[in-house]
DNA sequence: GTTTCATATGACTAAAAAGTCACATAAAAT
DNA sequence: ATTTTATGTGACTTTTTAGTCATATGAAAC
């Protein structure tokens, strides 16, 4: 957390801050991401951002912070509505919302997709500590209930593919800021991801949902 | 490329050396990777090092070819089989070879998968500079020839799932060195994942492949 | 107006790490 | 044996960067 002196900042110059900071952080890693930058763009000295932050870790764990309430913000009401829907209209829901965060919040997108590029170093695990597998037990969860209601193919491993799950998650925030590749809208890529969560890739006279071939 | 000194050197040497280099990235990310902690571990001299190595990126680029050489070995010959056969028995085949290098070269594959995470950063550039896409090209070719013949369902969409396989390629790697995670045997999981590839999540009486639950 | 408290500052310190170099040793060539 | 060439070495230099501190400025309290 900041010092209190952050907090009695005027909110235009901790926003010059926040912004600043991801900035950097978006764009490098946590290791490579400067305090000098960060400082510069800020436009304040050195020693004011040690008078706010107790070190680099602090000011990154606090972004991170930021990013994990934004983006529950657009998860919650989603996940509210769960009980009375379908498992794919829920997962389409749960997509369509994590994109539009996305969307609205490119640099803690990237910031998010970076740390959890960076899984395998201390300061993954230290922000990761309490809610490590809250994803996969989340997924775990909802694809239990779907075979018990007769939605889900019993045949799947509820483990194997909770994982898979996050990372198709995680995947499809990738695609965003590589959306150079792809000229089709963000929506329509989450739908063509999940034709295939749900039908598979083989061909079998089943007549499932049509999805637009462009 | 290292230096000719290098390659002069006794084999036993020359070991010692991608033995300790091996051990430090697949332990840290090209930036935490210390050339001190190389030299310690190879037991020679910090001049000597630079005497083999023009400087660090050199001895890590020299790696990562080291694993682009290894893994083509493994993936060749399933490559030469392809076109008689099934598309997903080809996956399958292909996985399985993708697993049996990342066991045979632990740390390798680890290299492999920081890489991959790393994926913005100059490092990834300047050592993807040619190969980039080489496989996602390679998915949307065999994924093409296999709504040609029939085998895959084509309304999905070939970009798309070429990515995705790519990832999920790389996500099987993964669960391997976070076995700890998994009881399962290994080929079980990549059963489990091409289970879901090939058929999705939807349960529709299809009469799909019996597959071992535990 | 003076004291007290909060905030601002940037030159400075400390630590870490890549890379260098003058010299040492050994091997090969003559 | 002596010269030449190749390899080995680790103290040293340079650069970079997180973090500190003595001092300055401003704002509120009395």
């Amino acid at each position: 957390m900041p010092t209190s002196t952050f907090f009695n900042l005027p909110q235009q110059k901790k926003e010059r801050i926040i912004d600043a900071a991801l900035d950097e952080f978006s764009e490098s890693s946590y290791h490579q991401a400067r305090v000098s930058n960060i400082v510069d763009n800020a436009g304040i000295a050195k020693g004011s951002f040690y008078q706010y932050f107790n070190n680099k870790k602090e000011i990154f764990k606090y972004i991170i912070d930021i990013m994990g309430e934004k983006k529950l913000k657009y998860l919650d009401e989603v996940i509210k509505k769960q009980p009375e829907m379908d498992f794919f209209d829920f997962l389409e829901e749960l997509y369509k919302n994590g994109l539009e965060f996305a969307k609205d919040n490119p640099r803690l997108n990237k910031i998010g997709n970076k740390l959890f590029s960076d899984s395998n170093s201390e300061i993954f695990d230290e922000i990761m500590d309490i809610n490590e597998n809250k994803s996969i037990d989340f997924y775990e969860n909802i694809l239990s209930k779907g075979i018990k209601n007769g939605e889900i193919d019993p045949k799947i491993d509820v483990e194997v593919t909770a994982h898979l799950l996050t990372k198709i998650n995680i995947f499809i925030g990738e695609l965003l800021y590589k959306e150079s590749e792809f000229n089709a809208d963000d929506m329509e890529i989450v739908q063509k991801v999940l034709y295939i969560i749900k039908n598979g890739l083989e061909l079998n006279q089943k007549g499932g949902d049509n999805i637009g071939t462009t």
